[in-house]
DNA sequence: ATAGGGTTAG
């Protein structure tokens, strides 16, 4: 076989493309335009450096200016713009850039079709337009089942991506480490663990078992589906880890609540590994959560020796770190050093000022916040009403809760209505809350009605009491959550309920679902009422229900 | 000569 020579426009597009994998873009646009013509194929490979590379505007300025040249986009050529279209998260350039490959008749080849589902997931109400495009291609590749896949997880919703995973798998599609790492991340989403013992199982099978990026996506399975044990022991076992390798394990156990985390952090120290933003960041989550100021500090000191001082992320969970552990006024120090503020750094400010008690400085800095044109969230409000709440300004908090629809636009959750009940609670306006709860636009929930259970006991109504104790039963609570609400129905009044009837959920509750609470924050809460009352005939109940729940965790969640 | 997918935090 005779290889034919290459033209000279060929090896100068061959010389761009190897400039742009290696990210030396001013280098690529240089040969680029030196060329005396550009054909589609230099053209292309100039737009898809600049795409691959986080430059979706120099793509698109090349995009137009190709059009302006009078060349034809080819298929190759809109798949690299998608790519473009996914960083941007703009629907309308998507849906511009589907309107040409329509127009042109490109649409219903693969590579197209497959990067218009992407792109239109990165947008935050694309999911459906993405859908649409899926379910139009004839002859889907594995890469667009995990297209999809992957593109329902992020949208939070798992059950969709689950529906598609058994749907693919029924379709009998390959079975390779990007289907079946997603497949695995799907299980996580629901944290269904019998789906993903059963994935896992079947990539050992495969002998896809030994792939970093599945070995990862099972690992991170284990400890989103709560079980620590066997993703601790999978971990131990993995034969190779890379930098992600370590970072799920500590997400693990920061997630479990466990002191391991840190133990972990530095056995990857001793390893050599370099830990990057997203370790540190989950590092100090797990020193916020488990109280741990002075390894908290060091971590901190780290982060600035090795240069990540001027990380947003980091700093926003620094700020986070030193308010749950008691030092506000280090988070004050690092939110003033911040030279750029955005969302969640504020938010974790005026939080922080709330649990301290600091109603009013919460408020000013969520003023000083709104004055730059930030748009608050639902968070956000759920942190300044809590403040108002701790810091008794009750009609502050009342007015904020107010405005939050009017004027800002931002409805109103489960979460917010809890905070609006602690907050009426708290003061004594039990009669309000109960309205409130009555109401509201949710079937309330068993936070809800412990919310008011919580301030009944704090008021002393044992009325109300009753009837939030008896709607919290009807609803048989399930998870670690319970635990906490059923010790305060213990706490509340005895009679309130009957004992054999709480003893029967209790053995009913799985503790494996709970939301937005740690264990050790469970584990806490049921702590402090055992401490803070020895008087109360019912202590003796709570250490029965905390005897039983150390009991869980030990066996349930950190493995002994 | 140019194109599409998977893993970590909040």
């Amino acid at each position: 076989m005779t290889k034919l020579p290459m033209s000279p426009l060929a090896a100068a597009t061959n010389l761009i493309k190897s400039y742009c994998d290696s990210g030396r873009l001013s280098d690529a646009r240089r040969v680029f335009d030196e060329l005396p013509e550009r054909d589609v194929v230099a053209w292309t490979a100039m737009i898809c450096g600049y795409a691959s590379n986080a430059r979706p505007e120099d793509a698109w300025g090349t995009f137009r200016a190709m059009a302006t040249a009078g060349v034809d986009a080819n298929a190759f050529t809109l798949s690299s713009i998608l790519t473009a279209c996914r960083v941007m998260e703009f629907a309308e350039f998507t849906a511009s850039v589907h309107a040409i490959a329509v127009r042109r008749g490109i649409i219903g080849q693969m590579h197209v079709d497959n990067a218009l589902v992407d792109a239109y997931s990165a947008f935050p109400c694309g999911i459906d337009d993405a859908f649409k495009v899926f379910d139009g291609i004839s002859q889907r590749s594995p890469v667009s089942w995990t297209t999809i896949i992957a593109a329902y997880v992020r949208h939070g919703n798992g059950g969709a991506a689950v529906q598609m995973c058994s749907q693919m798998l029924k379709e009998g599609v390959e079975l390779n480490p990007f289907t079946l790492s997603i497949t695995v991340r799907a299980s996580a989403a629901v944290e269904s663990l019998i789906f993903g013992r059963q994935i896992h199982a079947a990539t050992v099978k495969i002998g896809h078992g030994s792939n970093l990026h599945v070995s990862n996506a099972i690992t991170d399975m284990y400890s989103r589906c709560m079980s620590f044990p066997e993703a601790r022991q999978y971990f131990s076992e993995m034969p190779q880890k890379d930098l992600i390798t370590w970072n799920t394990m500590i997400a693990g156990l920061d997630r479990a609540g466990s002191l391991d985390s840190c133990r972990l952090l530095l056995n990857m120290f001793s390893q050599s590994v370099q830990p990057n933003f997203f370790t540190f960041t989950t590092i100090i989550s797990s020193c916020a959560k488990l109280s741990k100021l002075s390894f908290g500090q060091q971590i901190h000191c780290v982060v600035v020796h090795r240069g990540f001082g001027e990380n947003q992320q980091i700093a926003n969970a620094l700020v986070d770190m030193y308010a749950k552990c008691g030092s506000i006024a280090d988070s004050q120090k690092v939110f003033n050093k911040m030279c750029y503020r955005d969302l969640v750094s504020w938010s974790s400010m005026i939080i922080g000022y709330g649990v301290h008690g600091y109603g009013k400085e919460a408020v000013e800095l969520f003023n000083e916040m709104v004055s730059y044109g930030i748009q608050p969230d639902s968070i956000l409000f759920m942190g300044v009403i809590n403040a108002c709440s701790h810091a008794g300004m009750v009609e502050e908090g009342l007015k904020f809760f107010n405005l939050m629809e009017s004027i800002y636009g931002v409805q109103p959750d489960k979460e917010v209505y809890g905070c609006m009940i602690d907050l009426l609670g708290r003061s004594g306006r039990l009669g309000e809350a109960s309205e409130l709860i009555e109401k509201m636009p949710f079937e309330p929930d068993e936070s809800l009605w412990g919310a008011l259970l919580g301030a009944c006991k704090m008021h002393g109504n044992a009325k109300l009491g009753r009837l939030a104790a008896q709607k919290i039963l009807n609803l048989k609570p399930k998870g670690a959550k319970t635990y906490v609400i059923l010790s305060n129905i213990y706490a509340a009044a005895s009679e309130w309920a009957s004992f054999a009837e709480i003893r029967k959920l209790m053995r009913g509750v799985g503790g494996k679902k709970e939301v937005g609470m740690s264990w050790i924050e469970v584990r806490e809460e049921v702590y402090s009422f055992v401490a803070s009352d020895q008087s109360n005939p019912c202590v003796s109940l709570a250490s029965e229900v905390l005897a039983m729940l150390i009991c869980h965790m030990d066996r349930e969640v950190f493995g002994s």
